[in-house]
DNA sequence: GACAGCTTTGCACACGAGTGCAAAAAATCC
DNA sequence: GGATTTTTTGCACTCGTGTGCAAAGCTGTC
């Protein structure tokens, strides 16, 4: 495949030596649009075949701007919601050209800064923050440095800035409206010590909607967002004298954790003794132990949406969050 | 902070005309190790802190030949066990100063090696590679161009290419002795159509080790390897009239799905009518709906050895190929 | 004060590519 | 065939950085 005796990559001057033409040929010949003639084209191609020859996108980056590269900073990849929007945001960067540079921010405030900021050193052509809640000026240090900035599900409303949210207040208070028709009143939200704008807003939209008819709901809000908390939720809602009989998980993993302890502590039936309503619709939500009635993420309605952003020539100054609607998912862990 | 009118990336050149020094003087203060007087390093860094300089890695990897990008070819990422192995990758080359570009690989064959050859553009310092099984070719292509090159649970034994895998033959008899010691006979395994070599590792040491005792297993493995395609097998295998009463399945995923239609769909009780071991401790095997015995995917020490393969300075031609063992998780789906 | 030895600094080149410009070549027109 | 237009090509500059080399500066000793 190759002739050259040294190992190492190929540099566009070795193919033009090949080739028996000037650098310029064979940048240009990788070039769409550069003006090369069919044959001098051809001639280059296969010269770049016969020693392995790959366009070096630093390099380019370098002269034209635009590397290619996108970052994806995000805590806690291995959750099943955020595993899965990372798996449709390479994917579908990946189909527009792009590729993803992912940084994990799981850790300590100060991690996520520095994760930040390690996006800068790359001349990334833009960064998608999926998680964690990176102050304000970190924020306006990428934006000054010339970074594209896409936020999901944070609530930053700098010039610039392009924000990416669900309608949680929309869905929360469908969740209520479902409980209610189930006959449900005694109310409960299960939600987790970390207050991301996502979580907070479910929250919130949920005490809203039923303080609105009336209804006060108990509220528990420990440990971080995963199945022990939910877990832990239900071990402290379920023991109470007024068990609530209609529990608005914010996130699918509290609700199984939830249900787990509803079932295999309290011997509970679910939906008869309790309703549960999730949020996020992870694959295990569908599985036949849970079955759980929650609500849908857009993944790849929000992952396109992402990648219009990232490959738009302009930047509009002033652009209104965008909002997505979460479709609810009707199984079977609420009452008929 | 910034005091230039011109947006855009900040360049050494400037931060070296603020502080009154030359451009070396500049490259030499964020460079480890370079000759440069304590005051003049004072004066860097405080010009640097005011226009909000970052070095340039792309151009900085021009030069030195190591851009600190490492390529993790995966596909499936939305999977509970690969999503775990990317955190703990990211991480740990993170810390090591690395960064991860993660390349998508799902989908047809050519589209992985698109994947791979993606890799080359961007002169990554190794290239790892989680799932899907790439042509020979186009690693020894990577290897040809100076890709150091990382093979996960792959068994291409080319010179130059580190292989980490697991002991799946020794795991595979552990949870035999397992079923055997809970008095089971009647064996069988489920797997999925992907004829991986961790998964064919898994199934014929099972099936050998069976045999090597005089039994004989039922085998499943069809559809991808999912939750569903274990809920198939359970459909088939439990309906037969010599319904088994040990099941291995080679993925916890596969193992969920079994217990969930042997539960629900034939009403059996597991441990007591069937015994069930999974493999990658995934965290839903831990949920109480399933308290799953399984082995533990070394997902730590994997990404740990990796991350030396990586800083590693010299490649050695010929290393055999590195095996991790998984210990056995005991939960309750084995009898007693 | 002269000299040796060490540290610091700037110049200039290199890395691998894209591109404006003008020269050369080819195509078109009269 | 010559003039004109169009296409193709190569030169040379550029992007932002690291680094060898030699000059300059500093320190210390006799």
């Amino acid at each position: 495949m190759r002739s050259r005796s040294s190992p190492g990559f190929v540099s566009s001057q070795e193919v033009a030596r090949l080739a028996g033409v000037s650098r310029s040929a064979v940048s240009r010949t990788f070039t769409p649009g550069a003006s090369v003639s069919p044959e001098t084209r051809e001639r280059v191609m296969k010269a770049a075949k016969t020693l392995g020859y790959h366009v070096n996108h630093l390099a380019r980056g370098l002269i034209s701007q635009t590397t290619g590269i996108v970052c994806l900073v995000v805590s806690d990849i291995a959750t099943p919601y955020l595993s899965s929007m990372v798996d449709a945001l390479t994917r579908r960067l990946q189909e527009a050209g792009k590729v993803a540079m992912v940084i994990n921010a799981t850790g300590k405030l100060e991690k996520i800064e520095d994760a930040i900021r390690q996006t800068l050193h790359y001349r990334a052509d833009a960064t998608v923050v999926l998680s964690g809640s990176p102050d304000r000026a970190i924020i306006q240090t990428c934006l000054d440095s010339g970074q594209r900035m896409i936020l999901l599900n944070r609530d930053e409303m700098l010039p610039g800035i392009r924000n990416v949210s669900l309608d949680h207040a929309a869905a929360a208070r469908e969740a209520l409206d479902a409980f209610l028709a189930a006959g449900c009143r005694r109310l409960a939200v299960v939600t987790s010590a970390a207050r991301t704008p996502s979580l907070v807003g479910r929250e919130t939209g949920f005490v809203d909607a039923a303080r609105a008819v009336g209804l006060e709901v108990a509220t528990w809000s420990e440990g971080p967002t995963a199945h022990a908390s939910g877990a832990a939720g239900a071990r402290r809602l379920l023991g109470r004298t007024d068990r609530p009989d209609a529990v608005f998980c914010v996130t699918d993993l509290l609700a199984c954790g939830f249900m787990d302890v509803a079932r295999h502590e309290f011997g509970l039936r679910i939906p008869k003794d309790v309703s549960v309503i999730g949020f996020d619709d992870i694959e295990q939500a569908a599985w036949p132990s849970y079955n759980l009635t929650t609500f849908a993420q857009p993944v790849a309605e929000i992952a396109d949406y992402v990648v219009t952003c990232v490959a738009a020539d302009e930047v509009a100054e002033a652009v209104p969050r965008r909002l997505f609607a979460a479709p609810m998912i009707r199984r079977s862990t609420v009452r008929r």
